[in-house]
DNA sequence: AAATGAGGTCCATATCATGGACCTTGGGTG
DNA sequence: CACCCAAGGTCCATGATATGGACCTCATTT
C-alpha cells in the first residue's frame, strides 16, 4: 500500500534505499540525544515495522547506533568516519578553519561556518572568541531553517528568488510552529535588507541580545558553498561595528573563494587505487 | 540471480539497503579520486544495472556524487556534513587533537590518530611535526589492512586472538597482493613483539626508512577505540628513542582513556528536540 | 572504419519489502 | 498489587518492487 505517499522525485528508484537514507538524514537532525522509534515513525511517515527494518540495516552498516539505555537511534561511528573520508574532497571546514580563527582573533567574537543542507542550515563549526560575554545560541551541529540566524540568512539571500520562495514555503510550517520571531514576512524584510547592505544581520531574533552578521561565499561555478558569520551581544553590534565586522567577513569570504577556485583549477589529481603506496614517501623540507 | 551471493549475515533484512550501504563503504575506500562504475561492479559483486540504481539512490541523498569529467563516483557533501554531525557523539578526533598536537610538539615528529573500520585501519588525522625530514607514507583518510603500519598494528595487537586470526585471514589476499612486506607470518611476529614491548613498531615495512611506533587506547568497557602513533625516519628511531616515544604515547593514551571514561559516566545529557532553543543562551566568562 | 570497452537503460519475472495484527516490556496509577 | 497504557519490537501472507540479461550509445584505440 506504499502507493500514494508524497509522490517523491518522479520515476525510477530503489525506494527502500531512499527511505533508509531519509531516516539517516532525519536522525542527523538530532545529533545530540538521538530519536526514539515513535518520533522516527512520525517524522518519516513510514510505519513502525518498516522504519525498524530500515534502521536495522543502517545499524548493520554502522551508520546508526541504538543507545541501549534510552533505545534512541543516533548517528553511528561509521557516519563519523565516512565524514572524515569525505572531507578529503569536501574540505570546507578545513579550508575555513584559518578564516574562522582569524575572525575570532581580530574581532574577539565567536565565528561560525554554516552550510546549506536541503532547506535547513547546519552549523559546521564554532570558533570561540576571547570576549568574556559570549552567546551560545548556536552550537556546532545545530540546524535551523534557512533564514534563521545570520549565516543562515546570508545563505538564503545568496540564492535566486525562486529558490527563496520555494524554501520559505517549505519552511513555513516549521517557522510558524517553532520560530516565533521568524514569520516568513519578517524573513523577507531581513533578506531584502541583507541584499541591500551586502551582509546578513540577525538583530537578536532567535535569542534576545544575541546578534549576528553573516556573509555567504560561492564555488567558482556560482553555487553557494557556505557562509561565515560572527555573533556577539547587541552592545557590540552598533551599526558602525556591523560594518567593521562585515569588512572582516568580506576579506575572509574572498579568501575562501580564492581557495575554492584553486581547488578546481588544477587537473584534479585523479584516481590512485586503494592501498597503492604512492611515490617518494620521504621528503625533505627546510625548517 | 541474486540468490547465492556470499551468504551474508543470516536472516531478516532490507537487502537492497545493505547493498547500497556496502557501495557507500566501498566508495569510501577511495576518497581521493572516486571509483568508476566498472570497479564498483567488480568490487561489490553486484551487476551493472543494480549497482547503478543503488548509486543513483545514494546520489539522490547527496551521500555520493558523480564527478562529471571522469564519471567516477565519490563521497558527496552530505556524507561530510553527516560526519560533522556524528562527531558530536563520536568526537574521537576532537578529543584526540590536543594529544596529537602535544605529541607532534614534544617529539617534533608527525603524529596520527587511527581507528579500526571493519578489517581495515583508517587514518583520521595527521598532525605534522616540525622536524625537517618527514615521512608522507600515511595521509589522512588512507586505509590499510589491520597490522600494516604502527597504529594499525597497535589496533590489531589490542584485539583478542580469535579476532586477530579472523582478520588476518580476511586480509590475507590483500596482503599477499599489495603489501609484499606484510605476509601474515611477518605480521604475527610483529604483533607478538608489540604485545611483549607494550607498543607497536613498524620498522619501515611499508616504505623503507619510514618507521613508526603506535599504541592503542580503549573505551571504558574495554572495546578498542583507536590508536595514537608517531612516524619518523629510521635515524630517529633507535631503540632508546622508541622507548622515549612510547612513554609519550603512553601518557597520551592515558589521557584519552580518562576523557573517554568521563564521557560515559555523567548521565549522558539526553534528548533536546530539534529546533528547540535551549536555555540561557548568553553566558559570562572571565577572560 | 571497425572493434573494443565503458557508461547507461529497458522491461518481464520472481523476489523481497510491506504493514496490519500481535506480542512484550516497563513504569505510572487507582 | 494489579491494572493499564504507551512504546518497542516481531510475524507473515501478499503484491508491489528490485533484479539482471540483453541492448544501446559514446569515446577511444588500432
Amino acid at each position: 500500500m506504499a502507493g500514494s505517499d508524497e509522490a517523491r522525485a518522479g520515476m525510477s528508484g530503489s525506494q527502500s534505499v531512499d527511505r533508509a537514507l531519509q531516516l539517516l538524514a532525519l536522525i542527523g537532525r538530532e545529533p545530540a540525544g538521538g530519536l526514539p522509534l515513535v518520533e522516527i515513525v512520525a517524522g518519516s511517515g513510514l510505519n513502525k515495522p518498516t522504519a525498524r527494518r530500515l534502521l536495522l540495516a543502517l545499524i548493520r552498516a554502522g551508520l546508526v547506533e541504538q543507545e541501549p539505555r534510552t533505545r534512541h537511534y543516533c548517528l553511528g561511528e561509521e557516519a563519523f568516519v565516512l565524514g572524515v573520508l569525505a572531507a578529503r574532497r569536501h574540505g570546507l571546514l578545513e579550508l575555513a578553519m584559518e578564516s574562522l580563527r582569524h575572525l575570532a582573533g581580530v574581532t574577539m567574537d565567536t565565528s561560525f561556518l554554516s552550510v546549506r543542507r536541503d532547506h535547513y542550515c547546519v552549523c559546521l563549526h564554532r570558533e570561540e572568541g576571547t570576549y568574556p560575554v559570549r552567546t551560545h545560541a548556536l552550537q556546532m551541529g545545530d540546524q535551523h531553517p534557512l533564514g534563521v540566524g545570520a549565516g543562515s540568512l546570508a545563505l538564503l539571500a545568496a540564492l535566486p528568488d525562486d529558490d527563496v520562495d520555494r524554501l520559505l514555503a517549505a519552511n513555513e510550517p516549521a517557522l510558524r510552529a517553532r520560530y516565533q520571531g521568524f514569520a516568513p514576512e519578517i524573513l523577507r524584510d531581513d533578506l531584502a535588507l541583507a541584499r541591500q547592505r551586502g551582509f546578513a544581520l540577525n538583530p537578536g531574533r532567535l535569542v534576545a541580545s544575541s546578534w549576528g552578521v553573516g556573509m555567504a561565499f560561492r564555488y567558482p561555478d556560482g553555487r553557494v558553498a557556505g557562509a561565515l558569520s560572527l555573533a556577539a551581544i547587541d552592545s557590540r553590534m552598533a551599526p558602525e561595528r556591523q560594518d567593521e565586522l562585515a569588512d572582516h567577513l568580506r576579506a575572509e569570504v574572498m579568501r575562501m573563494e580564492r581557495l575554492l577556485a584553486d581547488m578546481f583549477v588544477p587537473g584534479r589529481k585523479v584516481a590512485d587505487r586503494a592501498g597503492r603506496i604512492t611515490a617518494p614517501a620521504i621528503e625533505a623540507r627546510r625548517a
